[in-house]
RNA sequence: GGGCGAUUAGCUCAGUCGGUUAGAGCGCUUCUCUGAUAAGGAAGAGGUCCCAGGUUCGAAUCCUGGAUCGCCCA
């Protein structure tokens, strides 16, 4: 007969392992194999966050990436149709500017001063050589996504269909272009998306200087405070509340009144107090005079009056300079004031700041504050700790400029956004209406344009006299000029005009040079990656429709927390302006990793962890373990070399031992496959305990799954892999030995469906052990997910089991306590139980007897020789009943015959208390009664129940000791001498006689547990295989063996 | 300055509907068991449940305020 199964290494290597089960995969084709059979199924939709693959992947991408893979995989063993393609988000700054680097360039004039062509076609290099670093990560973490066709954002088809939505959103009128101030690069020469704003690590704090100004005026000084000193060469109006209290101080400066006692110190005096109203129309002399008032407009430097203006810090008058505020920007466009630059692109001042014309702004500010105090013009300066945005990817500091730029009326859609988003459910559920739902009720229109290289072109045409025409794919581009293009980027789109489309317009007309924010070509993945234009949308013919319908909206999308102002946004932002409806249904969010210190992991720090490393020493499963079970994931982990560790020994080891146990049985009885079965009425109670257990674990790990918590159902998992390695087979040990069918056809059953459970988590070991178990299917991941069966649920018997391992729990302790080994038996232990208690240890006597060693188990249930009834109130029921006279109660309680109290329970009649003279009846379940042991005895009691032991050993239970103990030695010899499990021997004992005496009286138990074929006594012969002499209770034991 | 979240043993984390002795794992000490185990079991040490108020018969849990940390926004 050959052996079912593979033997299994206890020293297994989990990376080498996986590499064999990757390369079975690979073989068989597993992953298409387990989307073809679901080819008819219902869909499960899952899109990819595309990620930018300009960099090697870190942790924190394999913690997404798992997160990506485990639900999928679930849905897919529960019957549906889960396709899942990857993606590649291809466009951006990120790769313009490693292409800088790569050239040693580092501004916009370089690049074009390169070549806009070369410069991208770079561009498009850089980006895909990173792919293949992404891919065999993917493949080596178990991430089943099919990057053969993964979508790229800079396919020609990909830029269509991005072209096609905007288009539609321009059809809808909105669409447009205007002035606005907006965070700027100086050195990318482009404006940033608020969501930009919302990358990591741009809000750093700073410190600038401030400076307190004072403005002469024919009212006094006014004085002004800003935390940007470069911005007061372009003051244009000062802003007042006009319902602020200001005044005038002896000194003659005009400050808010609540704000003159932090300025000039409490005492100030006073010459006069007056409402803002009354300053509004002043004019002052400005701090600079490189631009006239009248260049502003009529209104330039006089006081205006605000809304934003606040007494809280400053002076309560505020220095505004157009172009370089959004407050300053409206304030000036209420006004008629125009918002003059003198600053230019690249961040420096122009040619009419004479004296520092060419300088940085930022590196100006000395400079600025020394030419005020130079002309006494700057009160006070002092350094200003303030968090300041920088740019997310080259870490400069940003100014806030008016720039013409296009946007996306997202704010005209903000309800929509809003009811869309009640359509989503997330995880953790707090993001719902918390970060992200605040996000979108303070929605701003979308800053759309970039004035970059390396992106979708903005598919916008213009002619002189300001007509517009929006592009809606290339077929419709080429209608137009005749040209069509086979590359849509930059120049190549660029050199397209054609005669503009208004009637009687004879202007050409040319694109605005603008590409457009990267989040809006991830935003547009669920029919972008398609090549499509739905005809959802509207006014585009349909094309794609059908591959777009089948897989809108997605079922799961997961993306790490720092995405609810990216990639979430940009997804529901783009589907409800064209579809009026979330893209997704159900959102996973990821905290972010932070490395041993509790330090975030970035690029800047050096800190990321290398997931190549993790992977060759404790392999993938290992990891994806640690991600999913150790903590909620959204809480952010820490992590470490270690913790990896802690999941395979805590978790993949005992596992894989319980598996290797069944494994070595069942070569070792060579069980046939085919005869292992549950039916038969052969079960016993352990075997239909575990099964139950099971049951339950299936249950719990199913709900959990269905709501996307795979924290719970790992852990559920967890547990019940300990129950079943802990106690399910160390106490049924002795029936593998024998062989015996349903311990074997249990164990089998439970491995295989643990494994179908766990083949979601660890998608390796699982597939491991179902192929050397079953093989059934080519793989688990082509099995169903197990269902609990009813009738394998036996509730009481896991309520019994429960009560047993606890008395247990208190025999073995009170066995420490006595010093009594567990090899010696005892003649009796008493357990103190009564009712549902008794009536499971009861039932399952025979195994706590033999786990506790003892002859006999004796119950007492009533106030005898062990114990004494205790009874105490049970706060549950009483509470609520009694309220603020519970501690009456309890004292009641406390003052009752609790023997007497116990029996009238126990007899079915309620116990009478009285509370401030009021009699009241307690029933069973207001009571809690429980046994308190004499003292005396060697008792453990936790709760209502306690275990005692008998401590008297007499001759007999003192020989069957020994004779344990001798077993005990002979199978350490026998493991010395390196023999199989399975070999038999010849034995030969010398010694102490009582030992000898000990190992005759019990020589079958003897002979039997060490598969002894003969055992003689006397001295060991030189041929024998002799150990070295042992020593039992101070008495000597020589050992001889050798395979019969 | 505003929003969201967190804070429980040396470390990593549980803690259900508010119920009176707050748990687990790791680590440490002592003991123990072993025909699978790198394992298992028992005991011990280790707690201001961040702080202060409040609600309640009763608060780690609910409310208010504060502290610290993280993230996000301005």
């Amino acid at each position: 007969m050959t052996t079912p199964h593979r033997p299994v290494d206890p020293r297994v290597s989990f990376p080498q392992l996986e590499q064999g089960v990757l390369e079975r995969w690979r073989e068989r084709d597993v992953f298409r194999a387990s989307l073809e059979r679901r080819a008819q199924a219902p869909r499960w939709g899952f899109f990819e966050g595309p990620p930018t693959a300009n960099g090697r992947p870190g942790a924190h991408h394999v913690l997404a990436r798992v997160f990506k893979d485990i639900f999928p995989r679930y849905r897919t063993m529960r019957g549906y149709r889960v396709d899942r393609r990857g993606g590649w988000d291809c466009h951006g700054l990120p790769v313009e500017l490693a292409v800088e680097r790569e050239l040693g360039i580092s501004r916009k004039a370089d690049i074009e001063r390169y070549g806009i062509a070369e410069f991208n076609a770079r561009c498009r290099a850089s980006v895909l050589s990173h792919i293949d670093d992404w891919t065999a990560l993917t493949e080596r973490i178990g991430f089943w996504v099919d990057t053969k066709h993964a979508y790229k954002t800079l396919d020609s088809s990909y830029v269509e269909s991005v072209w096609w939505a905007l288009k539609t959103i321009h059809s809808r009128g909105l669409l447009f272009e205007r002035f606005k101030v907006v965070p700027y690069c100086p050195r990318c020469g482009t404006a940033l998306s608020s969501h930009e704003l919302g990358q990591p690590g741009v809000y750093q704090d700073v410190v600038d200087p401030s400076a307190y100004v004072t403005l002469p005026s024919e009212r006094g000084k006014l004085v002004v405070w800003t935390t940007t000193p470069w911005t007061l060469v372009s003051n244009a109006a000062v802003a007042v509340d006009p319902e602020l209290t200001y005044v005038l101080t002896g000194e003659g400066h005009i400050v808010a009144e609540a704000l003159a006692g932090r300025l000039f110190g409490e005492g100030v005096a006073i010459a006069e107090r007056f409402p803002g109203a009354s300053l509004v129309g002043l004019r002052y002399e400005p701090p600079f005079d490189f631009i006239p008032g009248a260049e502003y407009g009529e209104k330039g430097h006089t006081v205006l009056a605000a809304d934003f203006v606040s007494a809280q810090d400053g002076t309560g008058l505020v220095h505004t300079a157009i172009a370089f505020g959004e407050d300053d920007f409206r304030l000036g466009q209420a006004n008629g004031l125009e918002p003059i630059n003198p600053v230019a692109p690249d961040g420096t001042y122009g040619e009419r700041i004479t004296p520092w014309a060419g300088m940085g702004v930022k590196a100006a500010d000395p400079l600025i504050l020394e030419d005020l105090e130079r002309r006494g013009l700057l009160l006070r300066s002092e350094p200003y700790e303030h968090s300041y945005p920088h740019c997310w990817r080259c870490n400069t500091a940003l100014l806030y400029y008016a720039k013409p730029s296009w946007y996306i009326a997202t704010s005209q859609i903000k309800e929509q956004l809003l009811a869309a988003n009640e359509q989503v459910s997330w995880q953790p559920p707090h993001v719902k209406h918390g970060r992200f739902g605040n996000w979108l009720a303070g929605n701003v229109d979308w800053a759309l344009s970039r004035e970059r290289y390396w992106g979708t072109p903005l598919p916008v045409w213009r002619c002189p006299a300001g007509h517009l025409h929006v592009v809606g794919s290339l077929a419709e581009l080429e209608a137009l000029s005749g040209r069509l293009l086979d590359d849509p980027h930059r120049p190549f789109v660029d050199e397209v005009t054609f005669g503009c489309c208004t009637e009687g317009c004879g202007e050409t007309m040319r694109r605005v040079p603008d590409v457009i924010d990267v989040w809006f070509d991830s935003g547009s993945m669920p029919f972008a990656s398609y090549g499509a234009m739905p005809s959802r949308g509207g006014a585009a013919p349909a094309r794609g429709d059908e591959e777009f319908e089948a897989h809108f909206p997605a079922d799961y999308i997961c993306e790490a927390l720092d995405q609810t102002r990216g990639w979430f946004y940009s997804m529901l932002a783009v589907s409800t302006l064209l579809f009026g409806e979330s893209s997704y249904r159900n959102v996973v969010c990821l905290g972010l990793i932070l490395d041993e210190q509790g330090q975030k992991m970035s690029k800047s720090k050096g800190n990321i962890v290398e997931p190549w490393d993790v992977l060759e020493r404790f392999g993938a499963d290992a990891l994806r373990w640690y991600f999913f079970t150790s903590k909620y994931p959204w809480d952010g982990y820490r992590f470490s070399m270690e913790a990896i560790g802690e999941a395979v020994r805590q978790f993949l080891l005992p596992l894989w031992n319980t598996y290797g146990f069944y494994v070595l049985y069942a070569n070792a009885g060579a069980v046939a496959r085919e005869s292992l079965s549950l039916e038969g009425g052969s079960l016993g109670e352990l075997d239909r305990w575990a099964l139950s257990r099971l049951q339950a674990t299936i249950e719990t790990v199913t709900e959990g799954l269905d709501a996307f918590d795979a924290t719970g159902s790992g852990r559920a998992i967890a547990a019940f892999v300990d129950e079943l390695s802990n106690w399910y087979v160390r106490r049924s040990r002795r029936r593998f030995w024998d062989g015996e069918p349903a311990a074997m056809a249990t164990l089998h059953h439970i491995l295989v469906t643990l494994s179908k459970l766990l083949a979601p988590f660890v998608p390796f070991i699982a597939d491991e052990i179902y192929e050397n178990l079953s093989g059934e299917e080519e793989s688990v991941h082509l099995c169903d997910f197990p269902e609990a069966e009813e009738a394998l649920r036996d509730v009481a018997l896991e309520d019994a089991m429960a009560v047993a391992r606890e008395t247990v729990r208190l025999g073995l302790a009170a066995r420490a306590q006595a010093k009594i080994k567990l090899r010696q038996p005892l003649r009796a232990a008493v357990v103190v139980a009564a009712g549902a208690e008794r009536a499971a240890i009861e039932r399952l006597a025979e195994i706590v007897r033999d786990e506790l060693n003892v002859r006999a188990l004796r119950f007492v249930s009533e106030a005898d020789e062990l114990g004494e009834v205790e009874v105490r109130p049970n706060y549950r029921t009483l509470g609520p009943r009694f309220g603020a006279q519970m501690p009456l109660v309890a004292a009641a309680v406390a003052g009752l015959d609790a023997a007497r109290a116990a029996a009238a329970l126990r007899a079915g009649e309620a116990v009478h208390i009285d509370v401030v003279g009021n009699e009241h009846a307690l029933a069973a379940d207001d009571l809690l009664v429980s046994m308190k042991p004499l003292t005396g005895y060697q008792v453990e009691r936790e709760g209502s129940h306690a275990v005692a032991l008998e401590l008297e050993v007499d001759g007999p239970l003192r020989a069957e000791g020994w004779a344990r103990e001798i077993v005990h030695a002979v199978q350490a010899a026998r493991r010395a001498a390196g023999l199989e499990v399975s070999d038999r021997i010849m034995l030969r004992l010398d010694g102490a006689p009582e030992l000898l005496a000990a190992a005759r009286e019990h020589g079958r138990y003897l002979a039997g547990e060490v598969l002894a074929v003969a055992v003689s006594y006397g001295p060991v012969a030189d041929a024998e295989l002799a150990s070295e002499p042992v020593t039992i209770d101070g008495l000597t034991l020589r050992i001889a063996l050798s395979r019969a």
